[in-house]
DNA sequence: GACTATACGGAAGACTGATTCCGCTTGCAG
DNA sequence: CTGCAAGCGGAATCAGTCTTCCGTATAGTC
């Protein structure tokens, strides 16, 4: 690959990231291309389509993601703080980008296929972070893992509307919480 | 007002009903003609434009709604049921209706500013059945009448990204419900 | 320094779907 | 029964974006 190419390749994905970032999904090709100092045809050369770039995007941020509920199974930090961790990482991600949170709230069939994988890993480990703090007797017994990824689609919604969502993570975390555990911190 | 445009605008809404219901925002206004036997023309006599349309069927929805609420305050069900019911009722509405849900979860700010009067009434319906219900200690004193559309919101996403919503309401009510009261009905 | 495979820019094209327009039809008042 | 204003259908138009295309420029090689 030519050097050019690949220091076009960084603008285009730094613009990208930024664009979504803030102006969600109908960011316009040309919008990206103009933050990345590039023509539409070298964007399109990196990117087949719109669906690509956006896909690549996400997909990112998934492993990211991934990588934070890793760095949580081998850290030190009390089972409930690391569960809860994860969640308010995720949230704080999903703050910062109005592409990842249309995305989360309606879950384009195709844009989740594109990501399966990643979601499938994480998921994974979030179930074990919340084992783990079941266990430990922090976490009501009956909550199951698939209810995590429910309240962060519902935290995704919350969000777009512009509304109190740290008051909605506090409220899902409290959710989660056992009723016998002190307050959540 | 002709009989003939009468019957025909009484059958352009029931299209829209069900063709936005079925397939949500993303319906075509040619789809929505076809379904009530009626020329594009004809249904742009009745509906400048297709946010028109789109803000009528909301609007419907939050007036039937808020009269739900309404009756809900005048029944003698108990109060957690006359909470919880509403809620549940709100529910049933969404799931089905595909563009209710979809103006819920990204709540645009022009469609939203069209409803802003049901809305608000509604609000206060369930701000005074949230109140009688933590006279009653059958929910947390900490809720808040604003954490109801917290909630609705979320579950729009939900329902929209095809996930357990009824798993997500019954979360959702738990969480409203008091520490000590009894299993919720 | 010359050559060529790569890569670039951005105007033009293609598509999709909303909205307009206008000649034709029809309800209904007189 | 007539006249015509109100209403109708749907082809044509318009608008907004994505995507393609191709002449031009350039990195890397000999």
């Amino acid at each position: 690959m030519r050097a050019d190419a690949v220091r076009n390749r960084a603008k285009i994905v730094e613009a990208a990231k930024a664009a979504f970032g803030e102006r969600g999904l109908e960011t316009q090709m040309e919008d990206v291309a103009k933050r990345a100092c590039v023509g539409v045809g070298t964007l399109y050369r990196h990117f087949p389509t719109k669906d690509a770039l956006v896909h690549a995007l996400i997909l990112d941020k998934f492993e990211r993601m991934a990588e934070v509920a890793q760095a949580a199974l081998e850290g030190d930090d009390d089972p409930w703080e690391a569960f809860a961790g994860v969640l308010r990482a995720g949230a704080e991600q999903q703050a910062g980008d109005r592409a990842l949170v249309q995305v989360l709230a309606a879950q384009p069939q195709e844009t989740m296929r594109a990501v399966a994988e990643q979601e499938t890993k994480l998921g994974e480990r979030m179930a074990e972070l919340l084992a783990r703090a079941q266990r430990a007797g922090v976490v009501r017994e009956d909550a199951e893992p698939d209810d995590v990824p429910l309240v962060m689609c519902g935290l995704a919604a919350v969000m777009q509307s512009r509304r109190n969502w740290e008051r909605y993570l506090q409220l899902a975390l409290d959710g989660f919480r056992a009723p016998g555990a002190k307050l959540p911190g």
